[in-house]
RNA sequence: GUCCCCUUCGUCUAGUGGCCCAGGACAUCGGCCUCUCACGCCGAAAACAGGGGUUCGAGUCCCCUAGGGGACGCCA
């Protein structure tokens, strides 16, 4: 049997980092097993169901380069299989009309909370034989009393629910449509699922599919609940605790092969592996290494990663990831020269970048035009003093025939003898103004990577 | 309220009864390197929630307590 697994999303909003870690999950799952990765959008919800937010998950996977198998399957489209399904629970008497207004069933809650037991529906409409009129019944489910519901998870172990916490769910509404419950357990039927990876906020769900599933007279496929992502403060992760949405991470300037390492390292673990591929985590995913509790999303952990991850991507796909970023800063097209001083520099530069939008930032000045703006700590390094020295230093430059790393070194080294000064005195002036900055990478490659015409020229305009 | 789950350094985690006076990673703090900042390298501090058992032996098994999380919709 080929594993099948399912990301199945509700259109209601963007993707967030509980969803992208769990559809990682399930395509790990999937691919380690050679099988297939399905994506289901539940809309059975139209009210609140999104077309953007339809485009959003997609967008979501994409760049998380999350690829799904054969087509995406929308819930809604399959209603009329839905109602089948309870019209034949309904014949079969698994099924019933229940005629309650939603009055009514506020106050049974209110009850039930007096009562001191589950906040659960008490069947009364169970036997009922007559008819009210006009009121549009809903359609329930017969939850079978007596026996608790074993749920055999890979993830959670074996755990027992109590009948008596069950209630019957309602299957369809009363204007006809299938509900959520219903629709699950028909489309991973249909489907073929054989694995249902989710969040644990779905584990007493799981209990309820599971006793739809033997009324159907189908097999469950297997289940797995992952625990959820906290915020830092231990709390369901919540709009208060900042990015929410997979797409801010991009535009924060992460790397999705990043992310996946880092959203893949929570709630999981290969032993002490920390910085693995995605071929690697392929390999080496089993839901038994899984953990059951409840993971704090770590920001700075995920910068970490994601900085040794800009390292070891190569120049040109990183010019590529952030030209359109530089472009936007300097206001204007890039030309070739830039592109050859930015990859050039890149070396230097990515390593000191956790982000891409730091990296653009830290190489905007190879693309800004003369004169160079100041920031203010390089203001204060260009002191009149510190000017009288860049202008004998620049007419040491301009005698250089041939402008070069290590020429270029050797005469700033000898200008600073003669100066009797030592080299950090020279450099911060020198890298202020070719950089408009206090910090950079090493000056002569800065010094070396501008070119003769470009240093001169800010050097003229700070000198 | 009822039910379910969780609990190893600040954080993510390794650990499946002896290999653990508990290992790795991020963060933190020192140091080296050094033209700045990084990178890199070296080092430090830092945890088995508490209490009972079981066992020759428990972070690992059982029970209780405490704390945390989740579910209980004509939402998904």
């Amino acid at each position: 049997m080929t594993v099948v697994t399912r990301f199945a999303p509700s259109p209601t909003g963007f993707l967030h980092i509980g969803g992208a870690r769990t559809a990682l999950f399930n395509w790990l799952l999937a691919r380690h097993g050679g099988g297939q990765f399905r994506l289901r959008i539940e809309d059975t919800d139209r009210t609140r169901s999104t077309p953007e937010a339809v485009e959003a998950i997609f967008a979501g996977l994409r760049w998380l380069e999350l690829d799904w198998d054969g087509d995406v399957v929308f819930q809604s489209a399959n209603a009329a299989r839905h109602r089948q399904l309870a019209d034949d629970l309904l014949a079969r008497g698994r099924a019933f009309r229940c005629y309650c207004t939603p009055e009514e069933l506020a106050a049974m809650r209110e009850a039930a909370k007096g009562e001191g037991g589950a906040l659960r529906y008490d069947g009364r409409c169970r036997d009922r034989t007559d008819i009210p009129a006009g009121i549009d019944p809903v359609v329930r489910f017969r939850s079978p009393d007596g026996d608790d519901v074993v749920i055999d998870d890979h993830v959670q172990g074996e755990v027992r629910i109590p009948a008596a916490q069950l209630d019957d769910l309602v299957l369809l509404r009363s204007d006809g449509t299938p509900t959520y419950m219903l629709a699950v357990v028909a489309d991973d039927h249909d489907m073929k699922v054989t694995h249902v990876v989710r969040g644990v906020d779905h584990l007493t769900n799981a209990a309820r599919q599971l006793q739809l599933y033997e009324a159907l007279g189908w097999t469950p496929p297997a289940f797995a609940h992952i625990p959820l992502i906290h915020g830092p403060d231990g709390a369901k992760l919540s709009k208060r605790h900042g990015a929410m949405a997979a797409a801010e991470y991009r535009e924060m300037g992460f790397l999705p092969a990043a992310m996946r390492n880092y959203l893949a390292r929570l709630g999981w673990s290969h032993g002490d592996d920390e910085i693995f591929s995605t071929e690697q985590a392929v390999e080496w995913f089993s839901l038994a290494a899984v953990g059951r509790s409840p993971a704090r999303f770590d920001f700075e952990k995920l910068r970490s990663l994601n900085s040794t991850y800009i390292q070891r991507t190569g120049d040109d796909a990183l010019y590529a990831a952030i030209a359109p970023g530089l472009g936007h800063m300097a206001g204007r097209p890039l030309t070739p020269e830039h592109r050859n001083r930015v990859t050039a520099l890149l070396p230097e530069l990515k390593k000191r970048a956790k982000d891409l939008r730091e990296l653009v930032d830290a190489a905007h000045f190879l693309v800004a035009d003369r004169p160079l703006e100041l920031d203010q700590m390089a203001s204060g390094i260009l002191d009149a003093d510190a000017r009288e020295l860049l202008a004998r230093l620049k007419s040491r430059l301009g005698e250089l025939e041939v402008w070069q790393g290590d020429t270029v070194e050797a005469t700033v080294r000898s200008f600073a003898d003669d100066e009797g000064l030592p080299l950090g005195m020279i450099a911060q002036p020198l890298r202020a103004a070719l950089t408009g900055r206090a910090v950079s990478p090493g000056i002569f490659e800065v010094l070396q990577v501008l070119g003769a015409a470009e240093a001169l020229g800010r050097l003229a305009d700070a000198a």
